[in-house]
Order: structure tokens, then C-alpha cells, then sequence
DNA sequence: AATATTGTTCGTATATTTGCGAACAATAAG
DNA sequence: CTTATTGTTCGCAAATATACGAACAATATT
């Protein structure tokens, strides 16, 4: 136990980062925020690949917190999972505001 | 071409969480944005990895566009690249900010 | 020129991700 | 009970990602 090689608060964002890090995954968060029916039917029309990969995809972003899911009869409704959304908003916002704005970055891109 | 399945605002989106879905990637970022001195030996040695990959992870970053890096003497130097950071910063606040605070998001999680 | 310092790249091994069709599970409807 | 609907899971293939040591490249120093 204990095995943690970096701070949990990197770990966590990272989780997020790598949740975030599919197209699919993106159009599915965009999809979930905005529509009100969130079938996993209503999803899968969405999106250009198979039902089996939705899926899964789905599976990823509840892993990682991001979605919750309930069974309704045959159906699956679908939705963003509010705390952990804003939780994960802060932490965003927090990585994003540790750059000073008045810092050099003065490198430039070699190739 | 045009190959476009998603946006390309879910693809830049999901390109920049893709390079920051790795702890070891968050704890550079974190490192370039809070550091002065961000030449490659520093960022190694705050890392509990081989420089083989921290070279990996820096390129990984490059990549994305998030960070940048220059030659100096035997050393090489990198740091954020504010202009990406800023549209990265924007393009995940901007994502966030879809969901609406009083829309109902009322799935249990299920297991 | 020989050596030391600093990083990158190569080669390789292993693990994870992505994607799909087919099979399966669970409930609803007939 | 049988069938239709809706998703998940399984099994598999191909592509990426992660990690490392060793070799290599480039410059600085002696």
C-alpha cells in the first residue's frame, strides 16, 4: 500500500485528463450535459461507432466517476455525475491557474 | 481527407486530456508552470522514472502543444507554451461549463 | 583530440486501449 | 412461454502507450 509515486491530487487529475482523452469520450460528456434524453440508445446514435464500443466507452467515463448510469426496464439512462464533475472542473481550473501570468516562457520550439 | 468524425473542438479537447492523462505528464506541468529552473535534469530529478521516459513524457507534451523546449549549450531547456496553455485552459472551462446547474442529473449508479 | 555532461533515440518487452461482431442477459410485449 | 428490444460482456485483433537500458549525438572542458 502507500505506493504512490506522486501527489493523489496529480493522480486524480491525471484519472480525469485520461477519461477526457478520447473524442468519443468528449462527444459523449458534451452529449450527456446538454440533451435531456440520455438513453444510451439516444448516445449511441451519436456517435459513429458500434454499440459495443459505446459501451465501453461509457464504462470508462463511470470508472472514472465522471458519468453515473441506471437501468430503466430494457433501457439505460445516462447522466453526468454533478460532484464529480464540478470536483473535477476545480481541479482543471486549478492546474490551469498555477501558471503566472507574468512568467517567462521564453523557449522555443526546436522542431 | 476530412476524416473528421467528432468536432474538432472534441478532438483538441480530447488531444490536450490525452496528454495530461498521466500523473508523471501532470507532475511536469506542474513543475513548468510553478519552476525557474526547467532544464531537462531538473524535471528529471523531481521524477521517479528514467530519463528515457521523462524524455518520452516531454515529447508526449511537445506533441500536444502544452509545452515547449530549446537547446542550450549541452542542456535543454523546456517550458509551458502559454498560448496553448490559455486555449487548453479556455477549451476544458468551456467544456465544464455545458452542463447546466439545474438540470436534473438523477441516475444512481447502478454498481 | 580525449573526456565529461546532458539528453535523445533505438530496440525491446509488456500492458493498455480501441474497436468490432457475436453471444448473452434482462425485461417488456404478445 | 415466445419473441422483440435494449445494452452488456466475451473473445479477439490491431494499434498505442509505458518503461527501461544501451547506444548515440552534441557540446564543453581539459
Amino acid at each position: 500500500m502507500a505506493n504512490k509515486k506522486y501527489d493523489s491530487d496529480q493522480e486524480l487529475l491525471a484519472k480525469y485528463a485520461k477519461a477526457m482523452g478520447h473524442p468519443a469520450r468528449i462527444a459523449i460528456l458534451d452529449f450527456l450535459a446538454t440533451q435531456d434524453n440520455c438513453y444510451f440508445g439516444n448516445i449511441h446514435e451519436e456517435l459513429p461507432i458500434s454499440k459495443a464500443t459505446v459501451s465501453q466507452h461509457l464504462s470508462a467515463l463511470k470508472e472514472a466517476g465522471l458519468i453515473q448510469g441506471s437501468i430503466e426496464a430494457p433501457k439505460v439512462k445516462y447522466c453526468i455525475n454533478k460532484e464529480q464533475w464540478e470536483f473535477a472542473r476545480m481541479l482543471f481550473a486549478k492546474e490551469f491557474s498555477k501558471l503566472n501570468p507574468d512568467k517567462e516562457c521564453t523557449c522555443k520550439t526546436s522542431k
